[in-house]
DNA sequence: TATTTTTTTGACCAAATGGACAACTATTTA
DNA sequence: TAAATAGTTGTCCATTTGGTCAAAAAAATA
């Protein structure tokens, strides 16, 4: 009743939903969406489970706001890709931007791979929709630029599924990362893996 | 009791557990092992989940042993690259047969990656010992053939990661892909990320 | 400060789920 | 074919878990 007639937030329930998508985020990202609990979520906030319901309906709707919220975050980059930069340059900074949020940005990876591994039940239309025109958007560039000789001819689409996959591994798969990789520091691995993809997709790019 | 003093199974026992197991691949790698429920398992292979419960003494352990016997296969295309072949084409190879296995052993991709993604429970100690064995025995044969000149000086570790992911991604993200590409035949897809991935890793490997 | 509104929580509920088990049926084996 | 063994299932149980609710506590407002 009262959150209906209620129009603009207060300042503690902008307060506790922030908290409450923090930590339903990391439980989220461990646990997937079926094997999280709203205790878990409750005790990663230091909340209580009837509390965290009266400011979300459902455990549904957590996982669906912390989604969408991802999303938007998800998508940008590829975005500030720019037709007037230098197109290799353009090209490797993006690598560089994606690589930089596997490392910072490490759960909300693993909640998209977690959330499309699965069928990506919510996610379905943003990525026919939002995503897809933002691909088909700068695949129309890449293709311009490869009309114009400026990087090498290679399919744009699949260009773009190898930096996701690529820089988005060190992320989902950390562990196995970790595990093969004998390296104490882990920052050791991220310059490596740096230094990795910009020779690689130097070498790809480069027209001949 | 029965079961303990019984040595060697009988023909039903390999039989429905193979059943199981197959059943069990199928609902863990789409729901993941907190999302599978035993019922669901029951219903994919038509058995009552006691029945299933006769074979299997829990849930967890039907898990491991999908998960166990999955690994090897996982493993084994690595071992297969030989130092006798030529470098490039034998890495080359590796590429191939794994793009293949992204596409007829997709629910297999999907449970390792999700099994990984979550941290691996279960699956460490073999990360961190046949896995690695067989890898770190790969990175010695990759460091020679760069020290002979046979390919391109790049981070070997790095080189595996970069097969694996860009291979494994058909699998894992087959939705993404299948959302952004608007093409109606899934073979032309796995066609095209063939001819991309061999042109890729081709300059990236060729020596200088 | 009195009143209203928002926030918090302990206790509770119903559904889902992993698993136990005894009784029953089918298959092997002697 | 009779006895023994293996396989199957209906029923039941305990735990987990998403979610409710009424009452108490805290905060905002008048």
């Amino acid at each position: 009743m009262t959150k209906i007639i209620q129009i603009k937030q207060t300042r503690i329930q902008r307060e506790k939903r922030l908290l409450i998508q923090k930590a339903a985020l990391q439980v989220f990202s461990e646990f997937g969406l079926r094997g999280a609990t709203l205790d878990k979520i409750a005790k990663a906030c230091g909340l209580t489970k009837p509390n965290i319901l009266y400011y979300y309906s459902s455990k549904d709707e957590i996982y669906a706001e912390v989604l969408q919220s991802l999303l938007d975050e998800w998508i940008r980059p590829l975005k500030d890709i720019s037709e007037n930069g230098d197109p290799l340059t353009e090209i490797l900074k993006y690598v560089q931007k994606k690589l930089t949020m596997s490392k910072t940005k490490k759960q909300e990876s693993k909640l998209f791979a977690t959330e499309i591994l699965h069928g990506a039940p919510l996610t379905q239309n943003i990525l026919a929709g939002s995503l897809k025109e933002t691909v088909d958007d700068k695949v129309k560039l890449f293709n311009k630029w490869i009309s114009e000789e400026k990087i090498a001819p290679v399919d744009p689409y699949h260009l773009i599924f190898s930096i996701w996959s690529m820089t988005q591994h060190y992320a989902d798969f950390d562990v196995q990362v970790y595990s093969l990789l004998n390296t104490k520091k882990r920052s050791r691995i991220f310059r490596d893996a740096e230094d990795f993809l910009l020779t690689f997709f130097t070498r790809c790019l480069k027209p001949d």
